[in-house]
DNA sequence: GACAATTTTGCAATCGATTCCAAAAAGTGC
DNA sequence: GCACTTTTTGGAATCGATTGCAAAATTGTC
């Protein structure tokens, strides 16, 4: 059913139809009413593809995701698609996986689909490839960064601070007694290196010398549970740990439960995201809230000032917040 | 950069680069070169809006999902999107929410923007209400639920066969000498309703008689908390527990805990969905696996199937299988 | 070099809307 | 009833592609 089928049973123009549809002046009341009851009769809706093209705006948002099912994505994701659906938009979403190459081809077939605007969440995407495939694909088109940044024309970046938080992550162990710290990072994204940049800045504030104790794990539950046992064994007299992501906390923790270690007390540590595994996990875990949730809404918001072209700042920090539990 | 703005620089018509574009043959291999040469240098790549208008199929699929933030959505999201994006689709994402009104406006944009195909992710779907909007927005575009099913021509259904499900797991309860059971349910979703009838039927199978025992809570979990203990005061002779959700047995758990029963020999008790709170507890709840990304990457074949307009069947059914951890 | 066969190319219509401009219809005043 | 204004309507171009058909250019054959 299109506007021309409907033209053509009310005897009158598609031009009309399309007055009455959009409401707007001009047309004779009783034409209105008519053409209003065959659009009722046939739910006719324009198509919005059509009217893409004629507007050259198709209200088509694109958000990159490396894996939704990562749960502080899939919170930004959320936020993101609904504060653009209130707003009248559509989001299309990839999950573009860790592979730059993949990254690039979604950031050219968001390109091609003409989206007004770009989402990209998480640190994963301060790339080099990335950056050139903006330059290449996309050079015109608002891109903001939650919790990544570039420096380009379109870009916008939204970030929390996590450096300054994990100094206030090894404050707090600090403060209750804890001053043999080690941190278990899981990969080195621009963001992890902030973390440790944060750790380590705070380790000299608090007057703890010597070198800062790392350690790598993969991001797996069962990985960390290796790696703590392995540091414990290593340096028993680490009384503290911060771990890069909860999900490690969540599987360091349960290393340390079963050493025999009492936690809080002998041994305190941290995640960092405040996540479904630091609520949910055994203790209950103190974790770093970067609040990506409220990030990502800003972002959004963000992304919508650039689209009606208001100017704004290059890019916003937010700070942190120390989510407080049983493990510290 | 459009086909006309290469076009003229190359000095042929648009019908010449369209060919180079599409790689159809009869193009002079010269030509073609040049044509090649210039597509490259302006990262030429073809407006698949107007493509979508004139071939009269945009590639693009709808994903209705009434919160991607709940685990087992994310999953079955995820699963989905990555099918079809490999297949060279987009996927639109809405978050419907809970109400039917919302479910009705984001059927009709759907449809406004002419997507191929619809996937409905989660039992809510299967509504009067969203079976009236299907009909009136959306009667010839194919139209996949996941875990719900409704009677119509363009509509099919992927389920996890639920009722049986949670019989099983009445059935393990029984044989570890558990007869005493009750369900506590969070809303009365018509998969739900299949649950309390398999727990009803197997109860009876198991010669357990009297009326079933079913507890409604609110889906936290605080409520679950309270619940279990109102119903452990209330039915102290109770010493299985079958959670519609993973959620639920979860705050349940705590309550059992906090009450002094041992898990899982005074009473033991299972959450359904096999989701990180059933991994991520402590202890380990025993969960119902409904195998949702399972189930939507079945959806997402079923649909391709259909766009591909092979015949297909009306529903498949799955079988859920139970993960057996330390609450039993 | 003429003519047929084949290859290469471009014109114009199309998809489903929107919108400017001009034409038609209706209304107003004398 | 005529001239003029205002309201209502329709025609045609446009957005950026694709595609069937016809025209042009090239090639081959004798």
């Amino acid at each position: 059913m299109t506007i021309y089928d409907i033209a053509k049973e009310a005897g009158v123009s598609a031009s009309t139809v399309s007055r009455v549809v959009n409401d707007k002046p001009g047309v004779h009341p009783l034409t209105k009413e008519k053409i209003e009851g065959l659009l009722k009769k046939y739910n006719y809706s324009p198509d919005e593809t059509a009217r893409g093209l004629i507007k050259q705006k198709n209200r088509l948002i694109g958000i990159l995701v490396a894996d939704i099912r990562n749960v502080h994505y899939t919170d930004g994701a959320y936020a993101v698609e609904k504060e653009f659906a209130r707003r009248g938009y559509c989001c299309i979403i990839f999950n573009t996986g860790s592979e730059s190459e993949e990254k690039t081809e979604y950031i050219q077939i968001l390109s091609q689909r003409r989206v007004e605007g770009v989402v990209m969440i998480g640190s994963t995407f301060q790339t080099k490839e990335v950056e050139e495939a903006i330059v290449r694909f996309m050079p015109k088109i608002p891109v903001i960064m939650v919790n990544g940044y570039l420096k380009l024309p379109n870009v916008r970046g939204v970030l929390a601070d996590e450096r300054s938080g994990v100094s206030a992550l090894v404050r707090l162990l600090a403060e209750k007694g804890h001053r043999h710290l080690a941190f278990v990072n899981n990969c080195y994204t621009p963001s992890n290196r902030l973390k440790i940049q944060g750790f380590e800045e705070e380790l000299a504030h608090q007057g703890i010398e010597g070198p800062a104790l790392v350690y790598d794990a993969q991001t797996t539950f069962e990985s960390a549970y290796e790696v703590t046992k392995r540091l414990m064994q290593e340096h028993p007299e680490t009384d503290g740990i911060v771990y890069s992501v909860d999900l490690l906390a969540s599987g360091g923790g349960r290393a340390l439960a079963d050493m025999g270690y009492l936690v809080p007390d002998q041994v305190a540590y941290t995640g960092i995201d405040n996540s479904i595994y630091a609520e949910f996990s055994t203790p209950k875990i103190t974790s770093l809230d970067n609040k990506l949730p409220e990030l990502s809404l800003m972002a959004s918001r963000f992304l919508v000032d650039l689209l009606e072209e208001r100017s704004v700042t290059e890019k916003m920090m937010v700070f942190s917040s120390i989510a407080e539990r049983e493990t510290t």
